[in-house]
Formats: structure tokens, C-alpha cells, sequence
DNA sequence: GATAGTCATGACACGACGTGTCATTACTTG
DNA sequence: CAAGTAATGACACGTCGTGTCATGACTATC
């Protein structure tokens, strides 16, 4: 363990959320952040390998956890039980852990910069990978394997976006809820255009033509 | 127009696809790509903002497209039938241009760099706000809208990766079809595990418990 | 057919990113 | 107190990507 001054890899993170907020992503220069961690350069990159990858540090184990939550599941649970009842609690679970202010400043510094963005999309991809070995271990055929990964990233993802959107208010389960419903609903058969059928829905339809 | 040879990009295009392939992203340094197609590196940094954005040319405009496309589309279309009825066609159209070859070479290299990955997730990602926009325009509410984005870019996603798995074999609108009735038989909620119920699959359910 | 204008390219300098390497410092273990 | 370990500091270096100015080639106009 570092014996200098404890924490240097929490330091840097901090100082670098903190500088991404205060100036951007870009106009940030490593230099910078070592310097109000109180560190080097080169000490920067022995914890981080790229600039980016300071505001995702140890999310590194996700897709094992995913493996291992999948492998214990009940075989007869259908890759949508398994999503709503398995997965949905897990994913709260790791939500839970940071406070929601640190979140929507983490969020509004990936949503800032293309680059950050992008790195964000490989973590639910990474994790989608992982799902989907899931599934197929569970016995689901390779098509279905992957469109339910790709469902309950897309249900996490929309879910975790719109929490945050409300700075929290109706708390993660709930949104999670409702995303599963709102999805189910989309892609039965039934047409209409997805807004709550007659009611208080304030939409106006355009009735734009190209 | 240029006029000292023409064609310069794509020269550019095809050098670095190559050079990818042989070497690898990494291993390819930019000098190395204008020498081979006979340009100094300073212009290769005129035609693409960064080394990646050589794979990904002349896909700025698909958003718009996808914009026009769906205000084009009769207002009593719900979002599934968008999808499958207008948003599928287009997305054949997008991939008719390129021959096949094209497409496994460039997807090889692709895959073969977490970096160029990221680049296409973003592509994708870009491709579902507008979608998401386009959704919301035709009056669904902002979680309907989030959600039928995202099934859409994962339906095309899945399609035509498999589609290129298969080498192209079964034509790429049978595979968004069987793809689209796949999704739509995994959220009905009739249980199960997503396998061809009863009959001929061939992969073992595994006993494992974490 | 000369002249001016435009646009792609060449040439050069430069800052930031990220890595390899070796020395140094602090802590641990015996 | 001596040896070993692990994190850090210091330095050099290659690549990426940008700013800037000069140069070459094509076009338009008179």
C-alpha cells in the first residue's frame, strides 16, 4: 500500500472531477490535476491508464459481479424475470453506494465532453457482453441472449438517465418499474403512438410532413 | 475541389483501412498512412479530426436522414411500426452502398481496437437521439420516445451484426425481421428461457450456483 | 492569354498525452 | 538495524493533434 500520504488515487479523482467541472475536459491538463493532488505526472498514469479513465476507476469488476448474480439465479426464471428481479436490485445496489450529488457532478462532466461520453458507452457494453454470457449460459439461444442484454442495459441506462433527470425524487426501483412497464407496453403488438392512450398527455401531434 | 491528384480521402481511407488491418490501429502511426497514400501528415488531419475518424467518414448526415425519414412517415404509425416499416428499410439502404467485403474488413478492424469501438458506439448513439427526437416529434412522451430509440438502435445493431456473422447470407431485411420477432416474443411476459422451447437446442443448462 | 482569387496541400513549430526506465523514498519484515 | 517491497519522482521520448504561414494548382474575369 502507498505509505506517503494515504488516498493519492482518491485525491486525483477528486481534483480531477472538480477541475473537468470547473474548466472542462480538455482545457484540463494532466499537470493540473497532480498538482492539486498534490503528486506527479507520471504518478497520474501508474493509477489511471488515459484521462478518462479517472471518473470510471474501479468499475473494472462489474461484469464478474454480472456473471456470478446470472449464474445464481434460478434456472426457470425467463431472461425477463431475470432482468426485473435479479439484475434491477443489483443495479440499484451499485447506485447506492455514491451520493447522488456526486453523481449528477460526475454526470454533468461525461455529458460535457464527447470523449467522456464515449467511455461511458464502453461500460455498458462491457456490461452488456457480460449479460449476454449470462444468458447463454442460462441456456437462451444466441439471438435471444443478446437482445435481452441489450434490453436490460437499455432499461438500466434509460432508468439511471431519468432518476438522475429528477435528481432522484421517485427513487430507483420505481423508475426501473416503470421503464420495464413502458417497454413491455412499446413492443406489444398494440398501435398507437406511446403517449398515455387519450389522457393528460400535453403533446401536441405535428402534423409536419417532410 | 483538390486538384493535385485527385481522391486524396479516399486514398487516405483505404491506406489506413489496410494498414489497420496488417499492423493493427495502434501500431499504425499517421505518418505512416500519407506516406502510403502519398500526402504529408498535416492533410490527413484536414480530411479527419483524429486518427479513428477514418472509418467513420460520411456518417454525419445519417441523423438528419433518420430526422426527415421519420417526420416523412404517417402520424398514425406507432412507434414498432416506424421501426419495422420505415426506420428498417432505410437502415438496408444504409448498408447497400458498401460492398460486403468492405463492411467485414472494416468491422475486423473494428473489433480488433477498443478504441475504434468506442467510435461506433458513439455512432450508434448518435443515431438514437435522433431517433429519440424524431419519436418525440411524433407526440410519444419522453420515456416512450427513450425507449423506442433505443429499441430501434439495438434491433439494427443486433441485425446487421449478425448479419455479418453469417457472412451475409440470409439478406439483412429477413435478419431485422427475425430479429424484431425475437424482441417481441422475449417482453411478452410468457415465461421461459428464450430457447426454442422444447426441441433441438443443443446447450446444457448449467447447475451453477455462486 | 495574363492576372487575381481560391482552395488544397506542404512545411514547421509546439503543447499535451502516454510510456519506458531508473533513482529515490517510505514502509514492512526479519 | 538490515534487507526487501511498493509507491513515487525525475527524465527522455514518440505520437497525436493544432496553429500558422508559404506554395502549388485550378478557376474566373477582363
Amino acid at each position: 500500500m502507498g505509505r506517503w500520504q494515504p488516498g493519492a488515487r482518491e485525491r486525483l479523482e477528486q481534483a480531477a472531477l472538480d477541475l473537468f467541472l470547473e474548466q472542462g475536459f480538455t482545457e484540463t491538463t494532466v499537470p493540473q490535476i497532480t498538482a492539486r493532488a498534490g503528486l506527479t505526472t507520471r504518478t497520474f498514469f501508474r493509477h489511471f491508464a488515459d484521462k478518462r479513465e479517472v471518473l470510471f476507476a474501479g468499475e473494472e469488476s462489474v461484469p464478474d459481479q454480472v456473471a456470478r448474480l446470472m449464474a445464481g439465479a434460478p434456472p426457470s426464471l425467463g431472461p425477463m424475470e431475470v432482468i426485473a428481479e435479479r439484475l434491477a436490485p443489483a443495479t440499484v445496489e451499485l447506485f447506492a453506494g455514491r451520493s447522488l450529488d456526486y453523481l449528477l457532478r460526475r454526470r454533468a462532466a461525461i455529458d460535457a465532453e464527447p470523449a467522456l461520453h464515449e467511455r461511458e458507452l464502453r461500460k455498458w457494453a462491457l456490461m452488456s457482453e457480460a449479460l449476454q454470457r449470462g444468458f447463454r449460459d442460462r441456456g437462451a439461444d444466441d439471438l435471444t441472449a443478446r437482445l435481452a442484454a441489450e434490453l436490460a442495459v437499455t432499461t438500466f441506462r434509460v432508468a439511471v438517465t431519468r432518476w438522475l433527470d429528477q435528481h432522484g425524487d421517485p427513487d430507483l426501483p420505481a423508475v426501473i418499474d416503470q421503464t420495464l412497464t413502458a417497454l413491455r407496453r412499446l413492443t406489444a403488438k398494440a398501435p398507437g403512438n406511446g403517449s398515455t392512450p387519450p389522457a393528460d398527455a400535453a403533446e401536441v401531434r405535428l402534423p409536419r410532413m417532410a
